[in-house]
DNA sequence: AGTTTGGTTTAGAAAATTCTGAACGCAGTT
DNA sequence: AACTGCGTTCAGAATTTTCTAAACCAAACT
């Protein structure tokens, strides 16, 4: 863990010597951390997943530098969290009037995150493995003609990647099924 | 990337000193990469995934030190991949008549791999989730009585709660239906 | 025009992850 | 009983990932 889980509205000094109180209470911390993980589990950094969890339990809208604050972050880090959030539809950001600050709200339906998720990281993987192994296959092609790999061997290994190009394009035909389950 | 992506039946020199020969020719090799990046958005490590895409395009079952020549890993991470390999029923073990080594083959069907996955990985995760977001919501009750949390954001932060108690459990329902699906 | 305030960018620091060499244990062999 | 060959373990090296500080830009205000 990179950050020690902080008590309760406890005080620590930051980068600049100075003290700053951090007003989250232990459970709630608790939670942005749990979704720091979770977030890593899908490919997101910790930081990312702990921003969703402080936005989720969040009454009110926040900035950025509370965000930073709340979770003792580098404002940086809280800054490219954010945005990647919004790209992922996971939050979206709003402004009150004479405040030039952004004020970042969590979108409550994880699902829609999910679905999300899916479609712009999943599927766009999916295609990009499809045609690498389409054009794999045709390497080895000539790899067999050059002598370099041996007939049977080929075989077997066209064979098999065939089988596999065979099980993507099965899965991207299900992959909106699964998605308007997720939904 | 760390290690240099080799040449067809390239030679290179080892940490011994000694000079030896890779004979994966090059497609095979960038689909062993192609499968270790893969893995790695599965949380698993690089080379678990490069060890089962060079079985997967093996017509014979491998020695340990074979996977680890073709795949320039330590004997140690050879090991250690197909280890866990087996454990995800990826890989299968067996033996030959006098040869004390143990000669690995991969599974064919990665769809049985992730359902294997889905159930060993996801689940129990899923079921930690949720008995945390239980003892969460019950030490955040604790957090409005002692008055750490005022009364409104508890009343949010619960109904949040709950309602992903309530989505984790229905993801937990659909998950056999999902793995039927994929399979 | 200069200053302040808020968000973004980026080089490199810090941390976490992954891999390796060397040591070890165990079987079968000499 | 020493030796050899194989798989495993584990401390720490190498690498990758993640985060931060500092510089920067742009808009609003003086």
């Amino acid at each position: 863990m990179r950050h020690a889980n902080p008590p309760a509205r406890s005080v620590a000094k930051n980068s600049h010597g100075f003290y700053r109180v951090k007003n989250l209470t232990k459970s709630r911390s608790e939670f942005a951390e749990l979704l720091g993980r979770t977030a890593q589990a899908f490919g997101l950094t910790p930081s990312v997943g702990q921003i969703y969890g402080l936005l989720y339990l969040s009454a009110e809208p926040l900035s950025l530098d509370e965000i930073a604050e709340s979770l003792d972050l580098s404002k940086a880090s809280a800054s490219i969290g954010t945005r990647q959030l919004e790209s992922l539809h996971a939050v979206q950001v709003s402004s009150k009037n004479d405040d030039r600050r952004d004020y970042w709200e969590a979108r409550l339906e994880p699902q829609e995150v999910l679905q999300k998720m899916m479609s712009t990281v999943l599927a766009p993987r999916l295609a990009n493995a499809h045609d690498r192994l389409e054009g794999l296959l045709e390497r080895m092609e000539a790899e067999k003609n050059s002598g370099e790999l041996s007939s049977p061997e080929f075989t077997v290994c066209q064979q098999r990647i065939q089988q596999l190009i065979t099980k993507t394009n099965q899965f991207k035909t299900w992959l909106p099924l699964i998605e308007r389950f997720v939904k």
